[in-house]
DNA sequence: CCAATGGGTTCCCTTAGGGAACGGAAGCCT
DNA sequence: AGGCTTCCGTTCCCTAAGGGAACCCATTGG
């Protein structure tokens, strides 16, 4: 629903939000990331209204983060593909996995199990700080002000 | 809007969405992160109505990621603040900020800024993986079925 | 006694999601 | 050639959820 904006806020989480703030926004990343990338199989799915995903791709088509390409001329067909900005996402979504498979997985376990090209294991994702390499949550830091603070409206 | 209950999906995504999926509630959990704990600040500083203020904040408390308690007893005052469970989610809006930092900040940089507390550095969060301490992004990974897959109901 | 503060609740209006039906263009089958 | 199927949407209507403003109640301070 969201009728108030988040894009014009000066906080990186609202113009996230802004973008893929929408409930089913994640679920369409996560299913092209992992192939499944036409409409109907999209819709088919997800179980989302053929309305609300035209939207929703129209809407992330706009914001960069996935696009529309053609890969069929003859009878014309389209599929949708993360762009790089919308590759950067899926890191959100590993994350909301990390989260989701501790305290919602219950004792089935995780869904789906990642394994890390680089060492074969089997992992989740672990925060790090990008300038020593050690862990870094939400205890290890403290929040400052920055350049972009107090200024409403980015570019756009 | 969110009629669609996503609770129920075998997705740790679309659970961790059932949960916090609705707009605010990112910008309600940044808020008593950084110490915005109070009923009426909170729609101050976010603008929210009160109407549904109210419900996410029962929601969130439901759902253990936030607490409600009493800081004053004689005039019965509260606040919350996050549990365990919700101090976790901080870690995804860490990455949350790290995305829109990169990617609709634009030339005034990014809002805030976060000082590691190990290192004094300013910095970001990346993501590692937990086995192996080497970064692990969207493409480092592949995605395998795992134990909890095709169980639709986790445990509640 | 009156106003202010804190923390909500109630009411009404508008808007966005859900579902089902429709549409249209290009194969494919017989 | 006629009709079925696939792909990708659009349109319609209904209902539920968000927004805003007003109201409420308890306590405290002046």
């Amino acid at each position: 629903m969201q009728r108030t904006r988040f894009g014009e806020m000066a906080c990186s989480i609202a113009r996230t939000m802004d973008v893929i703030g929408e409930p089913w926004s994640p679920l369409i990343l996560r299913d092209v990331y992992v192939g499944i990338a036409r409409f109907d199989q999209l819709q088919e799915d997800l179980g989302i209204s053929r309305k609300v995903l035209a939207e929703r791709l129209k809407w992330l088509v706009e914001q960069g983060v996935l696009e529309r390409r053609e890969y069929s001329t003859k009878p014309p067909r389209h599929e949708y593909a993360l762009t790089p900005k919308g590759t950067e996402l899926v890191e959100l979504l590993m994350v909301m996995v990390r989260w989701g498979d501790r305290w919602t997985a219950g004792e089935a376990g995780p869904p789906v199990l990642y394994r890390h090209h680089a060492c074969g294991r089997i992992a989740h994702v672990e925060l790090h700080c990008s300038e020593c390499g050690e862990p870094m949550g939400p205890a290890d830091i403290d929040v400052l002000p920055g350049p972009g603070a107090d200024v409403p409206v980015p570019s756009s």
